[in-house]
DNA sequence: TGCTATATTGGCCATATTGCCATATAGTCA
DNA sequence: TGACTATATGGCAATATGGCCAATATAGCA
């Protein structure tokens, strides 16, 4: 995963589907779906996400790097501890969306 | 863009979350989006299509393919002419899904 | 058949994405 | 301060994606 540099949220004002791909695609992966829908029930701390999604603990600071970027989600640190939730709930509207079109198309 | 061999729409029972992610993929793309909300107004041609989204006619192609692969949309053939139509109507939904999300987070 | 129009496929290259490892940072506590 | 915990970042290699060109269908028509 490419490292974010700097918050990926400046409006192109010349093409609007250029910013919603971009929202498409920083939510379309496995592990940021499951992070998501996770954090949809609540604020969440990282070792509990990486708990949820696996693999290298490194990953899933990138994944919730990339959300951050995206203005997905926020972070709040107490202690040691980073605490991740969501900035845009209505993102689980997506998740329907999602199934619905899995449902609607034909087979 | 990779050549699409094969359709992609096989529910993996395992998570759902992956199969969510694929269909967001498939859509998480400027000129993808906005073939589809062309469609979404009524069928249309692969020209009218590449008219719509510029580029080279065969990346238009590609991206019809890859849309057709993960079975958004449905080609159909008129002599020389091959027309396009939304197999599932429900993704104009995500537009409006992207665009609260886009608003909803802080900046 | 040969010619033209429309669309698709194959090949190639540039770039992006992903995931791991190693290392660095931030905070707590002895 | 040093050790320890919890995250984040840098770097790298494997893979995926996107877009162009060239070549290949496919259909209509002279």
């Amino acid at each position: 995963m490419a490292n974010i540099a700097i918050m990926v949220c400046s409006m192109d004002k010349r093409n609007p589907f250029s910013n919603q791909a971009k929202i498409l695609r920083a939510l379309a992966h496995e592990s940021r779906l499951m992070i998501v829908d996770r954090l949809s029930r609540g604020e969440c701390s990282v070792g509990d996400l990486h708990e949820l999604v696996g693999g290298d603990p490194s990953t899933v600071s990138k994944h919730l790097a990339l959300l951050r970027a995206h203005g997905v989600v926020e972070d709040r640190r107490a202690g040691t501890t980073v605490y991740y939730k969501l900035l845009a709930p209505c993102v689980c509207n997506l998740f329907t969306c999602a199934t619905q079109v899995l449902k609607e198309r034909k087979r």
